[in-house]
DNA sequence: GACATATTCATCCTTTTGGGTGAATATAGG
DNA sequence: CCTATATTCACCCAAAAGGATGAATATGTC
């Protein structure tokens, strides 16, 4: 599934964070890991399962590769989260409703039962 | 991060799946389990980390484990996307500016040259 | 050509994940 | 009490994730 890579790449502190500088424009690969306390090739790893996932991109110019931010993914997930919702809200709503229905059922059972009652007082 | 849990939980495909199962209302554990071809102590094991993502929740009546759908912590990762999107989209803006004012400002600098090589003809 | 810089590759290590099986536990029902 | 059912617990296994280090590669600079 896409959803997955998607997913799989927001699923991590660091990741985000990346995502979160090159939202302010292109940069190497040593400029994104400088602010992080791990080392440059646990960076590195984690660009490239940002890449799979297409959330960044990637251009190359002599030795500096620069990185940039591809949204199109995250879109994607957007949109993926808003159907589900409505889908999980449409059937949630159609349960309380029917348990709200249950409910009047009950109270109307009880209600004329205790009429009965009073009339046969 | 509380977000790391319930990106996690939501990064699989057999997971999804229960969560949808679940928006239809409450299931036993292995009627939850019954579609998938796998064992019953797996589909556990997703509900176990469905749970600690606080997605789903469970109501233990005898032998019979209730699970239900807990939509807060999807809605609340839904806001963060939104919130996020929102970010990258007025960097991702900004920077479209700065490059057009970049290009207009080279494009006044050739056509002032053009100018002046003309008024020099 | 020699040296420095930017990045990845090849390994190694530990933890987690997603799957499996068999035993244990708890409850329901004769 | 005995048996069946619902679930989990305790392991086992292979793969992946997240980290590290040291070597390799490619490019820029003098």
């Amino acid at each position: 599934m896409d959803l997955d890579d998607t997913l799989i790449a927001l699923a991590d502190d660091t990741r985000r964070t990346i995502l979160g500088r090159l939202a302010a424009g292109e940069a190497r690969v040593t400029e994104v890991a400088a602010p992080f306390g791990i080392s440059l090739n646990s960076v590195s790893k984690h660009i490239r399962l940002l890449e799979r996932a297409g959330l960044v991109r990637r251009r190359i110019a002599g030795r500096d590769h620069f990185l940039s931010l591809e949204p199109k993914p995250f879109d994607e997930l957007t949109q993926w989260m808003a159907k589900t919702r409505d889908f999980w809200s449409s059937r949630l709503n159609a349960l309380e409703a029917a348990l709200r229905a249950e409910d009047a059922i009950k109270a109307a059972a009880k209600s004329s039962k205790r009429t009965v009652k009073r009339k046969r007082k």
